[in-house]
RNA sequence: GCGCCCAUAGCUCAACGGAUAGAGCGCUAGCUUGCGGAGCUAGAAAUCUAGGUUCGAUUCCUAGUGGGCGCACCA
């Protein structure tokens, strides 16, 4: 509803202003002093083009606007902000029409988006910090495809290269009843799977064993992380189609490679890289670097247009490399995306838990999940930023008590389904019809009105942390309303009903919001 | 040494260059025979430092301080 009002008052601005030229003018939600629902800057932000002072502009914009039979009144502001209350009849009548009318963002956008999350290699249990960029990829595949967007989530399985062999290489030295090589994986779990296989097998066969097994697990932490992947892509597959040569052999066409004692380089210095890379090291093995390049290129090749990879700040400097590859590739640099987010970490009687080989059961995500439980998991990573270095008290967490915020946004949710039941029971219907709001109504409708925009920033920013705010937000101003508005036993069964249709609007975005950031949204607690 | 990220309330975190900087937890004072009190109402409490750009800076730029991470012919 907001757009369309939107598009409304810039067409009329233009009119009015009979240049264009001018910004665009955006609404906002006004800040709670001003007692309005909408306010915009629109009058400072063309203040200096126009060569006139914004309190000026902001008279003019204003008796333009106020034409809108949508607006009952403007009111300007200090240095020129004009804010806006909106006729309750009009938020009415559009609130009735939320859930009819299909997300706009993305009618004109056929691009198509992939994101690569998690990836993490088959050597091991997936750990916390993978939860972070599964909740992160997961949400954000969700949130796009709730805009319209055509976008698919991928999981990239190193099973092929070094640290795949030194696994098979452990799992054989287990069976044996070994201790793994030094660098090898000295973790327990290969010590349960040895017990389940024969010895005596090639290393290869053990190598295939193992990552099988480990890439079981994964998916089946993922699948209870409530983490959905439309492929989980193989490099051992890039090695079967020959593509790590066939990009080599496209790198040198571009002359974009060369040798040099023995290797074959990338010369990504000329972007922002160090120094140039190595595609193929002077034993003739090829990098990984070659075979991620290789990856990127068959990412496109499936007809890709936007890449956006997530991973652990531990990796942020292999970014220029990559960029200066998707560059190789003929690519702009917008069609590739690398979000990095910052480490978790864990937090335990007060201290930090550092990563060691012989951490226990809380550093995996599956124990995490135990501990902690998956919606509370899920939200708290929702909550922050990818930037954030942020802090896991496991301790709090496990408390399961209402110090966690996502027990307060389903908490509404819980208090709503009861509502209507009740209503139900009592023969009470909820109307089609939203007339005569008061203005806690209008408040929670407006409200309401902003989920697309918030969806949309989250694509903007690549987070879904504003949603999860969004939602908090909205639970407190339902609570609030519903501790000041009598629902089922209302003055009447006409408020009654009208109020109905609204508490289900509210339940229907909570839930929606939930299920974007992969919480449950339960019919009682 | 170079690069990336961070610094906001007692704690964990928000704020698309906008107004009186928001939440949750904790704290203080109320609301309790409730349509679910896992709730509501009110209150105390914060932008690391110094410059700069701007009508306007928590946000952008420069320098500093403090912390996290990374700088392989590893993956």
């Amino acid at each position: 509803m907001l757009k369309n009002l939107e598009k409304k008052a810039n067409k009329q601005l233009l009119k009015s202003f009979e240049n264009l030229e001018l910004p665009v003018l955006k609404f906002l939600p006004a800040p709670e002093h001003t007692k309005a629902d909408l306010t915009t800057n629109w009058s400072m932000s063309c203040c200096k083009l126009l060569k006139k002072n914004p309190l000026q502009l902001a008279e003019s914009a204003k008796s333009s606007l106020e034409k809108l039979e949508e607006i009952e009144k403007i009111e300007i502001a200090k240095p020129g902000f004009l804010n806006i209350t909106l006729k309750n009849s009009f938020v009415a009548k559009e609130a009735e029409n939320f859930y009819k009318t299909s997300p706009s963002s993305a009618k004109n956008n056929k691009e198509k988006i992939l994101i690569e999350f998690v990836s993490a290699n088959p050597t091991g249990p997936l750990h916390v910090a993978s939860g972070r960029g599964a909740s992160l990829g997961d949400s954000l595949v969700k949130i796009f495809r709730a805009l319209g967007y055509t976008c698919d989530a991928e999981f990239y399985v190193n099973d092929s290269g070094n640290q795949a062999k030194m696994l098979g290489k452990s799992l054989k030295a287990r069976t044996e009843k070994q201790e793994p090589p030094e660098n090898g994986y000295h973790g327990d779990y290969l010590i349960e799977l040895a017990k389940t296989i024969e010895k005596g097998k090639t290393e290869q066969e053990y190598q295939d064993i193992a990552v099988k097994a480990m890439l079981k697990t994964h998916k089946e932490d993922m699948k209870n992380f409530r983490v959905e992947f439309d492929t989980w892509f193989l490099e051992s597959d890039l090695y079967k189609k020959d593509e790590l040569n066939k990009t080599l052999k496209f790198l040198d066409k571009k002359k974009l490679s060369y040798q040099n004692e023995g290797a074959t380089w990338f010369g990504t210095k000329q972007d922002d890289d160090d120094k140039d890379r190595v595609l193929v090291k002077s034993n003739g093995l090829p990098t990984y670097f070659l075979a991620d390049i290789a990856y990127h290129k068959n990412k496109f090749d499936r007809g890709y247009d936007k890449l956006i990879d997530i991973l652990g700040a531990d990796h942020h400097g292999y970014i220029p490399r990559m960029k200066s590859a998707i560059k190789s590739l003929g690519k702009e640099p917008e069609n590739f995306q690398p979000i990095i987010h910052q480490l978790v970490h864990l937090i335990k009687d007060g201290k930090q838990v550092k990563m060691s080989k012989r951490a226990g059961e809380f550093l995996s995500l599956k124990g995490l999940m135990k501990d902690v439980g998956v919606d509370a998991c899920r939200f708290f990573f929702a909550l922050r930023t990818p930037n954030s270095h942020m802090n896991f008290d496991i301790d709090l967490a496990k408390k399961k008590s209402n110090e966690n915020p996502v027990f307060y946004v389903q908490y509404a949710h819980a208090r709503i389904s009861s509502i209507l039941k009740k209503a139900e029971a009592e023969g009470f219907k909820a109307s089609k019809k939203i007339e005569n709001i008061n203005e806690s109504e209008k408040e929670v409708l407006i409200k309401l009105a902003w989920f697309e925009s918030v969806l949309e920033i989250c694509t903007r920013d690549l987070s879904p942390h504003h949603l999860a705010n969004y939602l908090i937000e909205l639970a407190s101003m339902f609570h609030s309303f519903y501790d000041q508005n009598k629902v089922v036993d209302a003055e009447d069964k006409k408020t009654t009903e009208k109020r109905l249709l609204i508490v289900n609007l509210v339940k229907e975005t909570i839930s929606k919001g939930l299920y974007l950031i992969g919480v449950n949204a339960p019919e009682s607690m």
